[in-house]
DNA sequence: CCTTTTAAGGTCAACATGACCTTAAAATAG
DNA sequence: CTATTTTAAGGTCATGTTGACCTTAAAAGG
């Protein structure tokens, strides 16, 4: 442990790190985006990708910094729709072998992304189902695994009482395409045509484009952006859905 | 800044500290409890209570300690029913004039608690309406006006989807008691009956004692603790009730 | 032309909500 | 003792929301 002495007196300094759970909808599966650790501690694991914040960075400014070093995808603040959050932080004083280190977790939704370019320091990244690593939670390095399972639960209430299930999508996209990322993060299956009147109902969640999109089968889909709400009002509860049979994604 | 160079290589070190918005219900009133600062930097000035993270313990932990130092109020854990919870973290660079310090900020709610003991540093405590200091933000040192508008904005959206406004009642307490405590976190008058109809019908918030309360005027009210649900379902949405003209507080 | 598949929209009973009203149980004034 | 006041507790009813289920629409393919 450092002791800092330029003005606040001796007072024990911390390693600051952020750490990201990057989430996508990927054959109608979540799944977040991990690397593979090319150093010790962890050598060979897996982790949520993340790095230390720099002397004159603030922790959002870390976060999508690290964001786009992982995925060259440019974050919220511009139009492509990605979401950024911060989860929490989490800092018991053993959670990294190397010494006394803080990370604070941020979370992301974004929709079906390239895949995803190897990091600054040529660590392989991959997308990996959320559901394995919640029933192999020593798969992940440090207490990832606890990060993840709590940025999985934020993702699932973020559905209910906000609209940005959205940043799943990519624009255009069909009621179907964002019913499939609901049926995907709160993995059970719901009722398509409530869905749709629960959707198109709620004021600024969706603004038809007025285009068509047609499938491979079936009749064709009207096509939406995101609108300019944020909060779904009102907002659509799995508790009271959660009736019928869970999904099973191919 | 420091640089730590014991296992993590040459890493910038920050200061962690925590600082704790604690809520109560006080005259009908939201408030907050503060500070006077002793000492530079914003001598003089009021700031939300908080201190350092130690060496050797974890971010909860370090509130508890906190929380007890300036209230003299065991926390959660315990059967007090006070409510403690992290709500975020603030890093910005020049948030703290004596050098780089990253806070984890803390909601903490409870009962009118007796006038709080003077801090372990002779600080002065005191409630004050948290209204007064949201209109007034550069009243408080630092970022706390930030942290304290996010802790406000956090203590009524829980109100809205979960039970933790029991936390602010001592048991026992009445319905109306319960009623008044959304009505001052919210700033907003509820329809008594109706607010019954919703918090009696909701599974696991309230359990009778059997016993009542005469009040000096009117017809006695029954008695309640607080059940062991943690989410209230379904939630008590404050903007379809908003429709109300606000309550004055005394 | 008919079937299959997905999209889109309708029906209806059950439930939740907001507005409002009635009754209950205490203290107090007359 | 009776009437009034005050707060608690509970009921009514029109309206809106929800979940379950059904019907129709628009494409492709045999």
């Amino acid at each position: 442990m450092n002791v800092q002495r330029d003005g606040i007196g001796a007072v024990e300094t911390m390693a600051v790190a952020v750490d990201l759970a990057i989430f996508t909808v990927r054959d109608d599966t979540l799944q977040v985006l991990l690397i593979e650790r090319g150093k010790a501690p962890f050598l060979g694991r897996v982790a949520l990708p993340g790095g230390y914040v720099r002397a004159q960075e603030n922790l959002d400014h870390a976060a999508r910094r690290e964001l786009q070093e992982e995925t060259d995808i440019r974050s919220a603040g511009d139009k492509s729709g990605l979401h950024l959050e911060q989860l929490g932080s989490y800092g018991d004083p053993g959670r990294d072998p190397r010494g006394r280190v803080v990370t604070v977790a941020y979370l992301a939704l974004g929709p079906n992304l390239p895949t995803p370019v190897a990091g600054t320091d040529a660590r392989h990244a991959y997308w990996t189902p959320v559901q394995e690593l919640l029933a192999a939670p020593d798969t992940l390095a440090f207490d990832h695994a606890t990060i993840l399972r709590d940025a999985v639960e934020r993702a699932r209430t973020r559905l209910e009482y906000t609209t940005v299930a959205a940043a799943f999508c990519a624009e255009p996209f069909s009621v179907s395409d964002l019913r499939r990322v609901y049926e995907a993060v709160w993995g059970i299956a719901l009722d398509p045509s409530n869905f749709r009147r629960k959707v198109t109902r709620a004021e600024g969640f969706l603004e038809a484009t007025g285009e068509q999109r047609i499938p491979e089968v079936g009749r064709p889909a009207a096509l939406y952006r995101k609108g300019e709400a944020e909060l779904l009002i009102p907002p659509l509860l799995r508790s009271t859905n959660a009736t019928r049979p869970p999904v099973a994604p191919g």
